[in-house]
DNA sequence: AATAAATGAGTGAGTACTCACAATATATTA
DNA sequence: TAATATATTGTGAGTACTCACTCATTTATT
């Protein structure tokens, strides 16, 4: 290898996207753009990613791993359910709040057309460990037991993303949401 | 007026936008192909919609339009909070099965920075009644007094996008996660 | 010296929208 | 009622433009 790829560059380039993704949507903004941003000339943007649709599933893989390091840091395994749920739950508020561009993009790649099978996958891998914590909660009885494990994990992110939004709309009323999103999730799903 | 527009025209039009917008995202079906598919030239298509904007602008709204009337119809108004909550969910979630092309495109359109602020306006204006009976169900304590009302309309429509989502790739278990699904809201939200 | 990254003008495919002309529904007249 | 005038829709080839991607050349690193 004669001359190495810089992680700067790499980084620029995915930095510039998730602005422009989220300023314009994701075909409004061109890879000329793009690049400009990004500070390298458009071609350089292609020796980094082989295609468009390829930056863009870069993309979402890279946030959706920003998203779980952030909900599972710290994480208190030792913990009872009630508190590592709260963490998770603070967790993904807070990052929510802070990466509100990566956030907007994430919607939008979720829904679009271009992402493909592996990505998704590899999106959803590096949530394995909050998946077994609510299985483990199920096992323990703590939640009520006609629930199934997939609505419970997917109704704690749809109520994450609701509390944010409302936060973000509202901001003085952060701490209140948040508390009562929480709370509305927990005695949902317990008994 | 010498010679009238034809509302039929215009239904197939938005009908073909639906189905091409759903496969392929919004801006990977051109114009050319959805008149195609409507069975019209593709100048007609822009005596119905100034834009392509225009278009998707109209259809956002006419999809709002169809799954508010869907939720409201035969809506049980003398009933007590948890039947009228039933119903609109019950109808929320039998529109999502039977309409998966709306809503794939609903949720593209939701994230999409070519819906204007009207639009916007205009999509929720038909819902105000299901509003006005979650102010009216906190006002008699049926719910929990501290959540505040945002949170628990949008956590109804959280709640229920998740069902559908996972009854549509798990069909078997449809009456499950209805019930499952509802039960956790109601217990979410009631003391 | 050898190899690969970086550059950016150039290319070709695709697309939203136009416009001159044809078709047809309504209004007017005889 | 039939004939005619009028206004607007319907048509689709054409236009102007955008954009993802290439490639010959230059620059940097090993």
């Amino acid at each position: 290898m004669a001359r190495p790829k810089s992680g700067d560059k790499r980084n620029a380039i995915l930095d510039a996207a998730t602005r422009l993704f989220a300023e314009r949507g994701l075909t409004a903004a061109p890879t000329s753009d793009i690049s400009q941003v990004a500070g390298v000339a458009e071609g350089t943007l292609f020796t980094y990613f082989k295609t468009k649709d390829d930056l863009i599933n870069a993309l979402y893989r890279e946030i959706k791993l920003e998203l779980a390091d952030a909900m599972m840091s710290d994480f208190p395994r030792k913990k009872n359910v009630r508190i590592r749920l709260r963490h998770v739950w603070d967790r993904y508020v807070n990052w929510g709040i802070a990466n509100a561009k990566q956030r907007k993009v994430l919607a939008q790649l979720t829904v679009s057309e271009v992402l493909t099978k592996e990505s998704r996958n590899a999106g959803s891998a590096p949530f394995v460990e909050f998946q077994i914590m609510i299985r483990d909660a199920i096992q323990r009885r703590v939640f009520r037991s006609d629930l199934p494990v997939e609505l419970i994990s997917k109704s704690l992110a749809a109520l994450v993303e609701t509390t944010i939004d409302l936060t973000v709309s509202n901001p003085s009323k952060a701490k209140q949401y948040r508390d009562s999103g929480f709370q509305m999730f927990w005695s949902g799903v317990t008994k």
